[in-house]
DNA sequence: GAGTGGTCTAGACCACTCA
DNA sequence: GAGTGGTCTAGACCACTCA
């Protein structure tokens, strides 16, 4: 046990032991105190830390396994989820023409540090003077274009990714987004529609100007909910194919 | 306290105590031993009855909290969740016309004891001889047909449903699952394509043969993974917007 | 065998609801 | 004030992992 004068800092006193103790732990979590799969001090530990018993602290871990922080793993110990595990749900968007043991290849055809416009500015909740990483990437497969990504980074927390993606092609974000920069994806939501394709996707797909297809709106938050990535993604609708399971 | 000689039966004897008697208390649920907002024995009885301490009762308890199949409230008791409530969540489909208040009208167009086709067949797990009760309805606002829905559902289970439907014009299905005919849904997914409308929609939106349309297959399950419902809607494309929100 | 998390107990005390 | 669920304790014992 480390000497540890000072008694851990908890958050409002009005809350349950528990829930105070969650926060503190949720704030050590994100300020990085351990690494993405390092083991958390064993029940024992946080408890005499805490000065509570093992089972108010096993209720605080609890509802971090809940929320999909944590996960425990019987005799080995705690360990902070990693994004990539976290994030898995998200990746639920299907092709027909994918065979499903063949991953899509990712490409990256822009990288540019711009000024944010008005519609990503709303979104990531960004002054006007903020600027942001923009990223235009394609997933294809056989040479097909299959989807086509518009992403807008707030730039001040992604600096580091721009110089990342001109060395390397990840074909997936979210666990970079976590290594490399330091940000933990918690909630997603997406938005659908139909709608003509932009030229610039239209003749990525090879199709006609003004052709359909389906729009994809994703907006991201870390787990303060403050917005992380806004995301536009388009694909044609013959190829268009997604899968939502609910509880 | 009933005069109940018999300890209460309870499941497969390897899981722990908690465990059972959530199965059995689900097991009760299922059943109806309690309609759907009526309160549960307190904590202490069936404490009580299953003989066990309040903390393994609460753990049981939480564990049916988490599945959604019960609410608690704090000095009120434990209930049963209604299933409005528990498929809250599937009703995600909005309209780009629909203002927010005014909820869509919904219309049965027919109601019909049919032979299963093989699609349906698959989906609702039914052998050839089983019949369905097909529904077609539709969702509209000043007039406008927003969406089309075939429904099928396996006869036996809802045989009580086709005379309930040619009597009344409910706007939302599943609260009649559950209060007309007893069937609780649990679980769905949905799975979303872009189609030729079939022409019996197509005339329905006033469009042409052929004319596109996003195609919406739900299929659903009760709390013991059966299907229970099986159902294809279409909405025209300029209609069509979706929004899933993930965790 | 030392260390980890998982189950379970028997109690105390508190907070909320409703008559 | 009686009845409900919510928080918390201090312990016992068990099951799993890994050297």
């Amino acid at each position: 046990m480390p000497a540890q004068t000072q008694p851990a800092a908890l958050t409002d006193r009005r809350l349950p032991r528990y829930l105070q103790i969650r926060d503190e732990l949720m704030r050590r979590i994100c300020a990085r105190a351990w690494t993405t799969g390092e083991a958390l001090p064993s029940e024992d530990k946080l408890a005499a830390e805490f000065s509570v018993s093992v089972g108010t602290l096993r209720k605080a871990m609890g509802v971090l396994v809940e929320d999909g922080m944590i996960e425990r793993i019987h005799g080995r110990g705690t360990f902070v989820t990693r994004a990539f595990e976290r994030i898995s749900m998200l990746r639920f968007v299907g092709f027909s023409l994918a065979a499903e043991h063949e991953l899509p290849q990712a490409a990256t055809l822009k990288i540019q540090v711009r000024h944010t416009p008005i519609s990503a500015r709303k979104k990531l909740g960004l002054q006007s003077q903020e600027k942001i990483l923009y990223l235009h990437r394609t997933r294809s497969l056989g040479g097909v274009v299959l989807l086509s990504e518009h992403i807008y980074l707030p730039h001040q927390k992604f600096a580091k990714l721009e110089t990342y993606l001109r060395e390397n092609s990840p074909p997936l974000l979210y666990p970079i987004y976590d290594s490399v920069c330091g940000v933990l994806i918690s909630q997603a939501a997406d938005e659908l529609s139909v709608r003509p394709l932009p030229d610039i996707d239209a003749s990525l797909f090879k199709q006609p100007q003004n052709a359909l297809g389906v729009r994809i709106e994703r907006t991201m938050e870390d787990h303060s909910g403050l917005p992380i990535e806004w995301r536009v993604s388009y694909v044609t609708t013959d190829q268009f194919k997604y899968v939502v399971e609910m509880r």
